[in-house]
RNA sequence: GCACCCGUAGCUCAGUGGAUAGAGCAGCCGCCUUCUAAGCGGUCGGUCCCAGGUUCGAAUCCUGGCGGGUGCACCA
């Protein structure tokens, strides 16, 4: 029965249907039926009983529609077609949605979720952004779905472009500009560093190289974390936190490199030829797991002797997945939540109380599309290591670069645009609009900022991960159409109602005294059906790591409201008002829209993206 | 050359093997004496890249093409 309320889709048997035909772990598809037709829920079951049958799909259905038992909470089940539609009774349906929670039970599981991991040298640009929102909300939506999340972002502090830009201040000599972001500041002198070695390269090239010794050994690291500093402070403007900074200087003093090679060295799949192209090198055969590869040795250990980058993200990750231990861990900052922000550190403590780092059961990357390659290694490596894990212990959420103007961003063609500078314009172009919409309402800094950042986010967030995004003003900060304003246009819709109802009537679930739900109807279950389609689309997003998932549901669930909204009867009256409504409709009305208020503010929170009372 | 991703309306995109493939933008026509018109309704617009195959049923799964993007791994 719960199939049908909750159009979950396939379900074990034991619904009615089955029993009545002695086909007992009978699946049957429940799917929405469409606007057009009879009913509410439809069921193709027949089809797949013809066969055994020998009898025409209509006919079963035909059958079954009289054979079973009307399960409680459903007005009619009669055959459509093929089709075995029910139509359920709009009260008992309505409550039980009104009624339902949003956010899914504890699963006692923990996922550790990378991303950001920008380069410290320079101010983050809107390629980063893509990357920064994909990897919020999917922290957002698995802990809605139940998971344990933690947000690492991985501080790459002894690479080559962190020591361009700390080497280009040295190189340049100049006072720090008044009023100037340190990042953006930086960013530049790195742009101009690039170019001067056109005519003094000999002499950067030393340069950078002992700037970069100096960073593995740990010198320069209040350098480093200067800049990370003006960094995180895009990241908050976004209403993005995190849990723990990973220093790859801390990594690599943890021994994870070493400690993961012996690991690694353990497993028959790694081995030294002695010839062949790879002999004297450390290798590693992923056949067994990679199937198709022209190549099937990767190289772990070069005949060089030096490691190969994806060893250490190797070891790095069985750290992640809590095989290797050793890092020591200081509070960084506190956050706008009030939540603290970690970091590891080398004079840290290895113990934090009422905290366990890592130990994910599976850890989730947001990456770009490119690191495809490296990133099944380090999966692999994971997998062979692990034995014969049912889970994937590493999933990487490949997401595509996003251009500019059609252009491929690059910092040193000057094509490239900062997170801040698109911040500021979202903003600003937002308020004129709420000022021009609303302009007496109190608040609206407050809304300009939820409504630009909202809008600059559920652009990036509305596609799937894998799909280019060209990045266009008009189109990523537009406040119309399939947009975050969208939604929240809806959110404040139904929010003004219930401000008004909280005068009269508390709304509180299906207890919302004095509604009379017998007085329901069809255009309530349309509006409802989206409403119970949450939690499915919930567990889908968080279970295929897609955000957009939620996005393209927000969506539908406010297109729904606002078709519900303006609804006009046969008469060409609005229909569907709650306030002037007669009495024990209304407050049944009440509570079906403080459920579609709440849901909508859930889905959007699960997007990292606010829902203003009013806009 | 090999591998991965993409190809759906003029443009940007949704579409867990099921009912007549849907939105937004752009175009055209309507709707504020009604709880927010950032909205709603209507209209125009489709060889779902092509060809085979599997299936009662394919935009969806399989094979082979074509077009575009990305990667090619003793680089980080």
């Amino acid at each position: 029965m719960r199939a049908f309320l909750t159009d979950r889709g396939a379900t074990e048997g034991g619904a009615a249907p089955g029993a009545a035909i002695d086909v007992g772990a009978l699946d049957i598809p429940v799917q929405s039926v469409p606007d057009d037709k009879p009913g509410d829920y439809g069921s193709p079951v027949a089809f797949g009983l013809a066969r055994a049958l020998r009898m025409n799909p209509a006919q079963i259905a035909a059958a079954l529609a009289t054979l079973v038992e009307l399960p409680e909470g459903v007005k009619r089940i009669e055959a459509v077609g093929p089709y075995l539609n029910v139509e359920l009774d709009p009260g008992s349906f309505v409550r039980s949605v009104v009624d339902a929670p949003l956010a899914a039970p504890p699963r006692r599981r923990k996922i550790v979720i990378e991303h950001t991991s920008v380069n410290p040298n320079k101010e983050a640009h809107v390629g980063h952004l893509r990357n920064i929102v994909l990897g919020d909300a999917l922290a957002r939506i698995e802990r809605a779905a139940g998971y344990e999340v933690e947000v690492q972002n991985y501080i790459d502090d002894t690479g080559r472009q962190a020591a361009e830009s700390i080497f280009a201040r040295r190189y340049f000599d100049e006072s720090e500009p008044e009023g100037r972001k340190y990042d953006h500041w930086l960013g530049e002198l790195y742009v101009r560093l690039g170019q001067a070695k056109e005519t003094d390269g000999e002499a950067i090239e030393a340069g950078v190289t002992e700037v970069m010794h100096a960073l593995e050994r740990g010198d320069l690291r209040g350098e480093v974390e200067r800049i990370l500093r003006a960094q995180l402070v895009t990241y908050g403007a976004l209403g993005v936190e995190y849990d723990l900074l990973v220093w790859e200087s801390d990594v690599v003093a943890a021994g994870f490199l070493r400690r993961g090679l012996e690991v690694l060295e353990a497993l028959p799949t790694v081995f030294r030829p002695t010839q062949g192209k790879f002999a004297g090198a450390l290798v590693m055969d992923v056949s067994a797991f990679m199937p198709g590869l022209e190549e099937p040795l990767v190289v772990l250990v070069r005949s060089d002797g030096n490691a190969m980058y994806v060893t250490k993200d190797i070891g790095y990750h069985l750290w992640k997945v809590g095989r290797l231990e050793g890092l020591r861990y200081a509070p960084f900052a506190v956050q706008a939540s009030g939540a603290t922000l970690w970091t590891s550190a080398p004079d840290g403590e290895s113990e934090v109380a009422g905290r366990t780092f890592a130990h994910g059961d599976q850890a989730v990357n947001v990456i770009d599309a490119r690191q495809v390659h490296p990133q099944t290694i380090v999966r692999t490596a994971l997998q062979m290591t692990a034995g014969d894990a049912d889970i994937e212990p590493l999933h990487h959420l490949a997401y595509e670069v996003v251009t500019l103007e059609g252009q491929a961003m690059s910092g040193r063609k000057g094509v490239t645009l900062a997170i801040d500078t698109v911040i500021e314009e979202a903003i600003r172009r937002a308020r004129a609009v709420v000022e021009e919409k609303n302009p007496e309402l109190a608040t609206i800094a407050d809304v300009a900022r939820a409504v630009g950042l909202g809008a600059l986010r559920f652009g990036m967030l509305k596609s799937e991960a894998r799909r280019v995004i060209d990045f266009r003003w008009e189109q990523a900060l537009s406040l119309a159409g399939d947009s975050a304003p969208y939604v929240q246009y809806a959110h404040a819709r139904a929010s003004s109602i219930l401000r008004a109802a909280a005068e009269t009537v508390v709304p509180e679930g299906s207890r919302t005294a004095g509604a009379d739900w017998s007085l329901l109807g069809p255009l309530e279950v349309r509006l409802a059906r989206e409403v119970a389609r949450w939690p499915s689309v919930l567990d889908a997003a968080a279970e295929a790591d897609a955000p957009h998932v939620v996005a393209q549901y927000a969506l539908d669930l406010a297109t729904a409201w606002n078709g519900y909204y303006n609804h006009r009867g046969p008469n060409g009256k609005p229909d569907t008002s709650v306030m002037r409504a007669e009495s024990g409709l209304r407050e049944a009305r009440i509570a079906l829209v403080g459920k579609v208020r709440a849901t909508l503010a859930f889905a959007l929170d699960s997007l990292g993206i606010e829902a203003p009372e009013q806009m």
